[in-house]
RNA sequence: GGGCCCGUAGUCGAAUGGUUAAGACGUCCGCCUCACACGCGGGAGAUUCGCGGUUCGAUCCCGCGCGGGCCCACCA
């Protein structure tokens, strides 16, 4: 029997007996079934299942449960993305500064905390990855694979070591991450300032950054700027008599200053990019104190004091100043302004290999299709190779050996992982000894090899059953990185292969407001908060509703709200399908209205696959919602109540078409709500839903359904004379008049009777219109 | 500034080159009808963002404009 009312105590017992069962275990020996893998996105372990995680891990779940009823063998991992800079926050916070490898030890054990709570919440929202397929980030095994990966990659001259600026915090002598980056909005002061021109001719430059001008290293103006275009290919003198070679550039903005940029190696970002673009030399002025160097008269000074001292050595060539606002880069913990200065970093080779990236791409199914944009705008916009190192602790080290020299050279594949303070040490060819490299990977090198890791990469037999993975699914904001630094490196660089046959991408959920959930707008909804007032089910059918397409969507309470009922709905009509009982055999007489219930419902059956095939679980769930509470319950249940309580052949056909038409509809239910459609499915009939086939839709009974849905109309309009006279719904009418355009089958008739209370029906040809005395 | 997505009752959202433009939430009226009041039945509520164009006919296709969102870049 099941119980009065369904609640979370279920969902929580079958989560812990599918856990004891190990129902969702992937099937390593079976060869027979086809194979189906999910490139299952690492979540970062944060410790918490937000909202985000909530959605796009339901379409993964609706995918593996969908794919196993279809008769595949599904491996379905899970992996966690663990190390990066936040963790290392919250360790430093707790435990002070350690020592690295203590420090990557208290690192590790803080993660494993993470990974249990976040493991917890995954499986309170009846995920069913085969928990036996873990893969974590920090683990020896996956460093060993990312630095085998790393050294091939070195092998085929695609990672090489060059100077490059990094953010840089004077104050705190490190090398720091964007994401430590914050934004200030200040007001500077711009300095217009004279350089002479090859004529000697007046040249009136604007910058914020005077005490650079002795690391000027060109001045640019726009292609479209008349005022200059004569003077490109020429050289200018700086306002501290440095001669520098004059051209133009259609990123200069003609409106700002005088339309001409001083260009300095490391004076901020655009600069960078201009030096990468032209190979202009490279200039340091800044030292990692933040002291000038190689500047002269400036040498040795703090920035601020180098700028009044540049100021005043250039004297009447500085014509003017104005004030200007700016949005300056700080770190966030210090507020320090940041400078950009030059270290060695490792770098991966993207912009001549885009085209095979790109080119790859076109090979993968993306949905939906116009997600495949993002990759493409994003390699043809790079402006220079991917900087594939990090100055931190937590992180995979980078399996390289340095030579004082400037040579570089790859540990040996027999002393993976590897570990700076272990490392075994090489000769260089100048012949001295080697360093071991002490920088870490950015943490996509980590991510982007997740279709090997997971197919067992290199293990060629492996590969061969599990390369490519058959789906990816992952956020449409992480195409740029996930997704491209994937194909990249599984696909181009080390297997050229793509890495997976389908990428499926997903939106973002937002507040209810339509804005981004943040803790400073205080608007964020955790999925433990919701769990308080809505079971599981409800919970994943709201994903189901946000849809599939790579768009953002609000959080929505009315649909959650709804899908509440509808769980309602669903266990009070399988409790009144338990009440009625089961048909003596399965050889029944079906009516007109049996066969329009199994006709729709058929017709779902079909519409649904078709929906799953296309990930569009929006869909699936309203046609399923539609016809199980309007169609089903609302009136076929109505309908039959007649019969039920009465006796006989009838009795058996409707007894029979309840059943049916519940069971059925169960297994379609089943990926989307798992476990109320398991309890009722196993109270019902018997076994597990999950282990069912996904059904196959028998006859449409499409006559019937159209006779049938005239029936609707006319119990609908009685309904509506019932409401207008203040009538209760089961009140016995003594005579109805029906005026119909087509004649009305007589079975339908007997049946409206019984259905609507009416003693006497009286029947006219014309338009349609019912009524009631 | 670049790319992409979007604009439909109070709110969220389907659908369609052709009768009356789904459904949900909310709202209003009625009903405790033996599965469900966490329910049932019924009603009201839409110039389909604006302006042009293609067409016999546009909410849908095209162009422009306005408004919103996401990602990226930039602020010398």
């Amino acid at each position: 029997m099941l119980q009065q009312r369904y609640d979370r105590s279920i969902e929580e017992k079958w989560q812990k007996l599918w856990e004891e069962q190990g129902a969702h275990h992937f099937d390593d020996k079976d060869t027979v079934r086809p194979l189906y893998t999910i490139d299952t996105p690492p979540p970062f372990t944060s410790g918490d299942l937000h909202m985000g995680h909530v959605l796009s891990y339901s379409f993964i779940d609706f995918v593996a449960r969908y794919k196993r009823m279809q008769g595949f063998n599904v491996f379905y991992p899970q992996g966690w993305d663990t190390q990066g800079f936040p963790t290392e926050v919250k360790v430093e916070k707790k435990y002070g500064r350690l020592k690295p490898v203590e420090f990557r030890q208290k690192c590790v054990e803080w993660t494993h905390e993470m990974i249990s709570r976040m493991k917890l919440q995954m499986e309170q929202m009846g995920f069913s990855p085969d928990w036996r397929h873990q893969y974590r980030t920090m683990d020896p095994e996956y460093h060993g694979k990312v630095q085998l990966s790393l050294i091939r990659m070195y092998g085929d001259k695609l990672i090489y070591r060059d100077r490059y600026p990094v953010y840089w915090c004077p104050k705190c002598v490190s090398a720091i991450a964007k994401a430590e980056l914050d934004d200030e909005e200040k007001t500077g002061t711009l300095y217009h300032v004279k350089f002479s021109g090859p004529d000697g001719e007046d040249l009136i430059i604007a910058t914020t950054r005077p005490e650079l001008m002795p690391a000027c290293v060109a001045v640019l103006f726009n292609p479209e700027d008349e005022r200059y275009t004569h003077l490109e290919g020429k050289m200018v003198k700086t306002a501290l008599g440095k001669e520098v070679l004059i051209f133009a550039d259609k990123e200069v903005d003609k409106e700002f200053g005088s339309g001409l940029v001083m260009v300095c190696t490391f004076g901020d970002k655009m600069d960078v990019v201009w030096m990468h673009r032209y190979k202009l030399p490279l200039y340091e002025a800044i030292d990692q104190y933040g002291r000038m160097k190689n500047a002269g008269a400036l040498d040795g000074l703090k920035v601020e004091e180098a700028k009044k001292k540049a100021l005043e050595l250039m004297g009447d060539k500085v014509i003017k100043s104005t004030p200007l606002k700016q949005t300056i880069k700080v770190h966030d913990r210090c507020k320090t302004p940041v400078e950009l200065i030059p270290s060695q970093q490792w770098f991966a080779d993207i912009r001549t290999t885009g085209k095979h990236i790109k080119a790859m791409a076109e090979k993968i199914r993306w949905v939906p299709d116009f997600g495949i944009s993002y990759l493409i705008d994003w390699v043809e916009g790079a402006e220079w190779d991917w900087v594939i190192s990090r100055q931190r602790i937590f992180g995979t080290p980078l399996p390289f050996y340095i030579c004082e020299c400037g040579a570089t050279a790859a540990a040996s594949e027999d002393e993976l992982p590897f570990y700076p303070e272990k490392a075994k040490g090489k000769k260089c060819s100048c012949g001295k000894e080697m360093k071991a490299e002490t920088s870490t990977c950015d943490c996509w090198v980590d991510s982007s090899i997740t279709p090997l890791v997971i197919a067992g990469w290199p293990d060629e037999k492996k590969m061969e059953r599990f390369y490519p993975a058959s789906l990816r699914p992952q956020g449409v904001e992480i195409v740029r990185t996930w997704a491209f630094y994937t194909i990249y490196r599984s696909g181009v660089a080390l297997t050229g292969i793509p890495p997976f046959q389908t990428i499926l991408l997903n939106g973002n959920v937002l507040a209810p407001d339509g804005k981004k959930m943040s803790k400073s707008l205080g608007n964020i909804i955790s999925p433990a908060d919701l769990l308080k007032d809505y079971p599981t089910d409800s919970i994943r059918q709201w994903a189901a509703l946000s849809g599939a397409m790579a768009k953002d969507r609000p959080f929505s309470y009315e649909d959650i709200k709804y899908a509440k009922s509808f769980l309602s709905k669903i266990w009070n009509a399988a409790r009144f399908v338990e009440n009625c009982g089961k048909p003596k055999s399965n050889e029944c007489e079906l009516n007109m209205i049996d066969r329009w219930i199994l006709g729709r419902l058929n017709s779902t059956i079909t519409d649904c696959t078709a929906h799953m095939e296309a990930f569009e679980y929006h869909y699936a769930m309203s046609k399923m919602q539609t016809f199980f509470w309007h169609d089903f319950c609302d009136n076929y249940i109505e309908y039959v109540k007649h019969r039920i309580y009465g006796e006989g052949p009838t009795r058996e056909a409707a007894l029979y078409t309840l059943n049916t038409v519940l069971q059925e509809f169960l297994k379609i239910l089943a990926p989307i709500a798992p476990h109320i459609s398991e309890e009722v499915y196993a109270g019902l009939f018997g076994g597990s839903v999950h282990k069912e086939s996904w059904p196959e839709p028998g006859a449409l009974y499409e006559d019937d359904v159209k006779k049938v849905i005239v029936l609707n109309d006319i119990v609908s309009q009685i309904r509506q004379h019932k409401s207008r006279n203040k009538l209760p719904q089961n009140a016995e009418l003594e005579k109805v008049r029906l005026s119909l355009p087509e004649d009305l089958d007589a079975r339908l008739i007997n049946e409206l009777k019984e259905i609507s209370k009416v003693k006497n029906v009286e029947i006219v040809k014309g338009e349609f219109s019912v009524t009631a005395e």
